[in-house]
DNA sequence: GTGAAAGCGCTAACAG
DNA sequence: CTGTTAGCGCTTTCAC
């Protein structure tokens, strides 16, 4: 059982006022260097730890972000959140992870429950958050891989080029079919993601409607809809996937299909999560710098708060092409 | 821009002391059903939410609990995760979700900065943290997947049986040169995975230490050992391997040396995560009941802190063999 | 039934 | 340089 000291405690331990005891701990006002010295050894003493809650009643801070992503069990996330805590943690910061399942009202939950608590600020991935609810906040945030509104800070990637790149680029692997599988409508990347895509086939003169589906950023629903896809439109010969979830539900629905991956079909990804190197064949895809995305939020956001200046920043990254095995036949295979 | 309203504020609205608006908000002790009213409607009009960091100042508690996990990008982490914080979340509790990379040090940082916001309680995945350390927080808490100290409260699954059951199986199926990749030493469950694998092929006379390697429970360093592993036994004819990402790990090795899956060599993981399906051939494994383990571990919790009896509780789960293609040769492959 | 007041542990004027 | 004091916003005796 351990009996945790008070401020107070410490001050009497070293014969001084709470007063002095709180400069020590801050830092901050003049503080003797003798007293500084008996006072940090009844801290040691004690074993005192200042009262977290405490300090943030009075500062209205609490050294704590919030971090709300869409869904924990796509490891983009994960790996994003990752980023994100390395840069949180090594400034002292504790963060609060939080899914949200892409639903408003969960969203909107943890925004109040995390003011509530003084969070600092937060960094949102979401695409049913719009600005004025955001500023109804009106607390430091950070959109991540989403933008929310032109005024809001926010870090993502060129989704629309990286679109049109992995579109050129079974182009030029001679695919001449070449099938979407698109995200959900009201998430602004997937958009992006689409309209690149459509953009280059439009202009090859190979654009077909019914060559686009929609898989929901999900595996399982993309296993389904596009082994649909593949048996009404056996002449597809590409298909460029809006997220590697969803190219890997391509490929399962290939391979159930007896299509062989990549000679009959070649696949393209999105995200570059670990995942697509799991697969077999491995998963060719547009990769996001993720781990750069995530460190890059977490510094506009601290610096945001602890500068307390009202920034209104774009970081906008390069995605990069990133070769496997799903478009590319390798000697070994 | 939105004030902040207070209890006080609240109190002036309605005409009364704070101390009444307190004892509608905690619902607690006598108040008039006609001031009541009054004082519900001031709270509205006023869009009054009680300030959580006052109240928890006062209470000690905080209703927030944390969930430490050593590698959240493993699935299995996430999987569970999202089992806790669907009953923390509809108890009312924020849950605090932190990644520890199995580190001692990191797992004690957030022990002590949780501990000093008032965290009411804590369900850890760990292998470092010992009964000693654990007691010393004393404060509410939960083992999760890795029991700590029989007399600390834990919900895990029959490690010991399920390895067994894994083994078995392989030879059912006819392997007779089975193979362990089994996970790091100082991690419980992969021990007792390791033991039930070479209880089994030590009654059959099939145990041979050359066959059991440490695969780290990671994919790239299995795919590593065991790439070395299959080179210099190439008559091992099925793959036990101690959790699913080092199945996937094995999976790779094998297919890279040119192995077929089932044909040449069967391979079962432990888990039960839904990475399992995603590769080709999938995985056959020992599941886990994930979602089930987690909402039992923050019940527990939840009623450890509620009710503030000190239990000490075991719930142990049986784990359950999923039959994939990576064992079994299927139809369509 | 309701209010006044003390206090949770800390910080920041304001004096001295 | 250091101590006194008034809060931060809430809960809870203890009177009335």
């Amino acid at each position: 059982m351990i009996v945790i000291a008070t401020i107070k405690e410490v001050a009497k331990e070293a014969g001084v006022s709470v007063a002095t005891v709180s400069r020590v701990l801050n830092n901050k006002g003049y503080v003797n260097e003798d007293t500084r010295k008996r006072v940090m050894s009844s801290i040691e003493k004690l074993n005192y730890k200042p009262n977290a809650v405490a300090r943030s009643l009075f500062k209205k801070k609490s050294k704590m972000i919030g971090l709300i992503v869409p869904d924990i069990k796509n490891p983009f996330f994960p790996e994003l959140a990752r980023a994100v805590e390395d840069v949180t943690n090594s400034e002292g910061y504790t963060l609060i992870l939080c899914n949200s399942d892409d639903d408003f009202h969960k969203e909107q939950k943890y925004l109040d429950a995390l003011k509530q608590k003084y969070v600092d600020g937060f960094i949102v991935v979401t695409s049913t958050l719009k600005a004025e609810h955001v500023e109804d906040h009106n607390i430091p945030l950070v959109a991540l891989d989403r933008s929310i509104h032109p005024e809001i800070p926010a870090v993502y990637s060129n989704n629309y080029t990286g679109a049109k790149q992995a579109t050129q680029y079974l182009l030029e692997l001679g695919c001449r079919q070449i099938a979407h599988i698109r995200g959900p409508h009201h998430i602004n990347n997937a958009e992006e993601r689409y309209k690149g895509f459509t953009d280059v086939t439009k202009d090859q003169g190979l654009y077909d409607p019914k060559l686009v589906i929609n898989g929901g950023y999900s595996i399982e629903k993309t296993i389904g809809v596009t082994s649909e896809l593949l048996k009404k439109s056996p002449e597809i010969d590409g298909i460029f996937a809006g997220n590697d979830m969803m190219a890997i539900g391509v490929l399962k629905a290939a391979e159930r299909l007896g299509l062989k991956v990549p000679e009959d079909l070649k696949i393209i990804g999105f995200d570059g999560i670990a995942l697509c190197k799991t697969t077999s064949p491995e998963i060719t895809t547009m990769a996001q710098p993720i781990y750069e995305m995530g460190t890059t939020a977490a510094r506009m956001l601290l610096d945001f708060i602890e500068k307390k200046e009202v920034i209104n920043t774009k970081q906008v990254f390069q995605v990069q092409l990133v070769e496997r095995q799903s478009t590319r036949v390798s000697l070994k295979r």
